[in-house]
This record gives structure tokens, sequence and C-alpha cells, in this order.
DNA sequence: TCTGCCGGCGCG
DNA sequence: AAAGCGCGCCGGCAGA
């Protein structure tokens, strides 16, 4: 569980201010890279990643394996009892913010016979016991231990950073929105176009970027629509539609993604996101500052290597439809997912007739959409893959009814809160208000699509923390090769192959061009490793679409056989 | 002037 | 072609 020895054998580090100790031996902090690296094949626990193991990166170490106090809480605390009761229940004196640990940035290694001083190691061993009465120990210690790794990841691409060329991110910038104009600073395609919709409204003043303005100002102009999204004005036939649709992409790319971003989130040619891993309620990680998960595609070339580097980019095709074979166990439509293109199994296989339709029945399958031409699809689905099907359904029903769901390895969704609960019982009282009863018939809606899709996307997060975690294992297997880089991104990762960026399916690794092949296979061995770990010997393929960006172009690689 | 909410849209 | 899940971020805006 540890590495070495058991949670009865551990000794506990206080990193807190100069001094590093050890037990009550004290270590030098300049010593604490060495402590760390002296113990490879320890699993480190801590408090919380963002704080020790960021300390420990800059020191210029890193560890192989962690257990992330507050992240394992998290889960542990409703994964055994999903009402949050028990021995990690609200009550408990440790509890996420508990500035005694946080604070003093304590982690622990495997070692021999320390006694138990800390909090920390009170809370690890509650956490074990945890885990030890969970149904099923060994898939919950890997998903525990799969977060853990997660937010080792999550610091090293933060210290990292993703390669980001200035320049190539200026030129799409003047490309699409034009010069910037030196009095306003509006860019010029943005202002002809604004003109052109203001002219074809009739109201040379609206304010474009105000929607409750810009909604007056259609109305006045005879367009009737309810909003000013994008899906409802493109249905309408007049001269204002068209422009004003490509101003909103164009303000959008510039107050999202323009100069002033450029000039906040980018240095020495690395962008530098804040990754919050759990961060979702599904297990997905979020992201705080800089909008790492939204980076437009059109954007995307900006993402450039060094100078004698590559980036190997690579993401998974269908990853949630996968795992929903994998976790209901339905041979049928692992047999559709085979190969490349589940779409294209699902078509052969029958069920409907042209690749759209099997997308957009999947994904009405998986949202839980009952109208439109996903709703209408998704009965066929549910004939032609009945064993999938069943398990979303259920999770469906489930949340319905007031109950909660658990992913593959046991991450629980939240119960209904005490809002929800009243409209439900409000509404199954005698006589109760219709209008009560059409209230908690649509939150009973909503919550069933939210369960219905937590146990997808949440299984599709695990096993993408089981990539990421087999990768960076073998990544570090590979080991460091050529000559130091001038750069500033740290000098653990100088002269290796590292993570810099993670998007739910999709990984890239900044690696010398030497190494490029060796690390094409790690992505590949780490997929079908963590199709492995999380269903067996179940026979599901997790298939990538793998590109190579050089520094003067991509290079894209032939898809497998 | 500050704070929190909302519409809208980018990503998966 | 369509409105079904999960996010973060921005500007506008209403209320404090």
């Amino acid at each position: 569980m540890l590495g070495r020895g058991d949670a009865g054998s551990l000794e506990l580090v206080d990193l807190s201010g100069d001094g590093v100790e050890s037990g009550r031996r004290p270590w030098p902090a300049a010593d604490a890279a060495a402590v760390v690296t002296a113990r490879p094949d320890t699993r480190w626990v801590w408090a919380d990643s963002a704080r020790a193991y960021r300390s420990i990166l800059r020191a210029g170490s890193r560890v192989a394996r962690a257990w992330d106090l507050r992240l394992c809480r998290r889960i542990l605390r409703t994964a055994v009892d999903p009402a949050g009761r028990g021995p990690l229940g609200p009550a408990d004196a440790w509890d996420d913010t508990a500035p005694s640990i946080e604070d003093e940035g304590l982690f622990v290694v495997g070692a021999q016979d320390e006694p138990s001083v800390d909090e920390a190691v009170a809370e690890l061993r509650r956490q074990l016991r945890t885990v030890a009465s969970a149904p099923d120990p060994t898939r919950l210690t890997l998903l525990l231990h799969g977060e853990s790794a997660g937010a080792l990841v999550a610091e090293e691409m933060h210290l990292a950073g993703l390669p980001w060329d200035a320049q190539v991110h200026e030129r799409i910038l003047t490309d699409t929105l034009g010069q910037r104009s030196p009095a306003s600073g509006v860019p010029e395609r943005m202002a002809e176009l604004a003109d052109h919709v203001r002219a074809a409204l009739g109201d040379d003043t609206v304010n474009l970027d105000s929607p409750p303005k810009l909604l007056r100002a259609l109305r006045r102009a005879g367009i009737q629509v309810a909003s000013t999204s994008r899906w409802e004005l493109a249905d309408q036939p007049h001269p204002a539609i068209e422009p004003l649709l490509e101003y909103k992409r164009l303000a959008r790319l510039l107050v999202a993604n323009g100069w002033a971003w450029l000039q906040e989130w980018v240095r020495d040619g690395r962008f530098r996101p804040v990754y919050v891993p759990g961060g979702v309620v599904t297990g997905r990680w979020a992201s705080s500052g800089g909008g790492a998960l939204q980076i437009p595609r059109l954007l995307r070339p900006a993402v450039r290597p060094d100078r004698g580097w590559v980036i190997v980019d690579a993401d998974v095709a269908q990853l949630e439809p996968r795992v929903l074979a994998g976790m209901s166990r339905d041979l049928r439509m692992a047999e559709a997912a085979r190969g490349r293109d589940l779409y294209a199994g699902i078509v052969a296989a029958g069920a409907v007739s042209t690749r759209e339709e099997a997308k957009y029945a999947v994904l009405g399958a998986m949202y839980g959409a009952t109208t439109g031409q996903s709703g209408r699809l998704v009965p066929r689905l549910r004939r032609a893959y009945p064993v999938a099907m069943r398990l979303v359904d259920d999770a469906a029903s489930a949340g319905e009814d007031g109950g909660t769901v658990q992913t593959w390895l046991g991450r629980a969704a939240p119960q209904p809160d005490a809002e929800w609960l009243d409209l439900a019982s409000a509404a199954g009282a005698e006589g109760a208000d219709p209008l009560v009863r059409d209230r908690a018939r649509r939150a009973a809606g909503d919550r069933g699509r939210f369960t219905r899709n937590f146990i997808v996307q949440g299984t599709a997060a695990e096993w993408a923390l089981c990539w990421l975690a087999e990768l960076r294992a073998r990544l570090d297997a590979l080991g460091a090769v050529g000559a130091p880089r001038a750069d500033r991104s740290g000098e653990v990762f100088a002269t290796r192959p590292h993570l810099v960026f993670f998007l739910h399916d999709e990984v890239m690794v900044h690696a010398p061009r030497e190494m490029a092949d060796a690390v094409r296979a790690a992505v590949e061995a780490a997929a079908e490793a963590a199709g492995r770990r999380m269903f067996g010997s179940f026979p599901i393929d997790f298939p990538l679409d793998v590109r190579v960006i050089e520094t003067d172009g991509v290079t894209p690689h032939d898809p497998p056989g």
C-alpha cells in the first residue's frame, strides 16, 4: 500500500519553515530533494500535492508514487457510505482545510516504525481502514492511486508548462480579427462587422456585447427571437444575422484568448495553467485561470515544441462509449468498438443506418436525450445494445428516485440536496399542486440525466487517470537523453520526455526528437495497460489518434492497422 | 464601487 | 442537425 511497509511503519517528515524534520530528527532543507530521491519506491503521503509536491519539484526532485490525503478523503467519504457517515464523516476532526496539516506541508514516507505523532498519520489510517471496508478494495485503491498520480502530473505540468509560440498566436489573432485600431484597440474586422450589423438593424449605437440591448434591437428590426444565442439566431433570415454571428465568433476569440490572454498567461514560451485534479464532481479535472481546458481549436497551431524537440499529441477515439461497453460488459458493443471507429461499428451491426445517426444515438444514450433526432434514435440503440443501455438506464432511474450511483472504480455521485428531497416529497403528497408535481418531475429528470451521465463520464475520467499514471511511469523509464535545454521549465524536465497537457481524453508529451517513436510507443502501451487495469481481460480496446508536432509543422502518423 | 448572478460560448 | 451531461471565463447588469 505504501510502497514499503504499511501504515504502522511510517516516518513523518515536516517541511514547515526552513527546516525539514523526519520524525523528531531535523533534516536540512537543502537535503529534502535528496531524501526523496533516495527513496524511489516509496509512496509518499501528504495532505495536499499542490503544496508538498510543488516544493519538492522546485527543489529539483520528483517522486514516483503518492497518496494525496485531501483528494483521497474526498473520494472515500462517500465511496463506502454515500451519506458520508462513518469514520471519515464530516464530524471528523480532519478535513480539507485542517490548517495543522496543510500549513505545515507534512508528508509521510514509508520507513521503519516511527510513532504516528501526527494527524496525517491518523488520517491515513482512517483512510486505509475505509478502503478495507469497501466492497471492492482493489478497485477503490486503483482509483485512489490514480487520483494521487494525477495530482503529481498536474503539478509537473504546471511547472513544465505547455510550449506555446506567442508569435503564432499573434499571427492567428491578426489574421482572424485584423489589426487593432491604435485609438480604440478594437480589431479592424470586428469594427467592420459591427458596422454591418448596426446598419442592417437600423440602429447605429446598439452595443452588440450586451445581450439585453442586442435582443431589443433585434426585435425592433422584426427578428422574432427569445434570446441572442447562436443556435437560435442561425435560423433567422435577416441580413444582420450573418455578420452578427461572425462578430460573436470574433468577439469570443478576442475576449477569451486575445492579446490580453497572451500577455497574462504566456511567459518564456510556456502556458502554465493551474490544473485542479478531481475538480469536477464526476472526477474529471478542472482548471483555474487561463481557461486551460477551453483553448479553442483555432489556436492549437500555437502549441509548438522547442527546437530539437517534438510534441506527441494523442487522444482516445470515443472514450465514453468504450468505457460504457467495458463497465457494462456488453460484448456486442465491445465488438462494434473494435478497430478505430465505434460509430462505424454500430452502423455495420445494423443498429442505425449512418455514422451520424450512430453518433447522435450514442450521445443521446449517455446524456439522456428524450426529444429531437437524438432522442428518437436512442430506442434503436437500446434494442441493439440492451446490456449497455440497461446500465445507463438503471443509473438514470436510480437518480430520478433520489438514489445515488457509483463509477466503475467506486467514486460516488453526490446525493440529492435538501431542496430536491423537499420538492420530491411535496409532489408525492396527496393532492399536491400540479405545478409542484411538474417541477418535481423536471427535477427528477434532471437528476436522472445527471446520474446517467455520471457513471460514464466518471468512469472515463478513471480510465484517463490510469492512462496518465501508466504513461508517466513509462516516460520515466525512458530516462533522459541529449543535452539540457536552455529554458526555464526546471531542471527536472530539462533532458527527459514529460507530460505537458491533459484534457479529459487527450495528452501531450514534450520530448527530444530522437525519442519521438519511443514516446509514441509509451503512449500506446499506457492506453493498453489502462484498459487492462480497468476492465481486465474484457475485450474492449482504446485506439488512439496520435500526431507528432515538429518545430516546423505537424507530421501525422499513419493510423495503426 | 463592489459583489454576485446570468447569458453566452469555448472545451470534452 | 439539435438542445441531452460536465466544466471556466467573460462582460453586462442589478442590487447592495
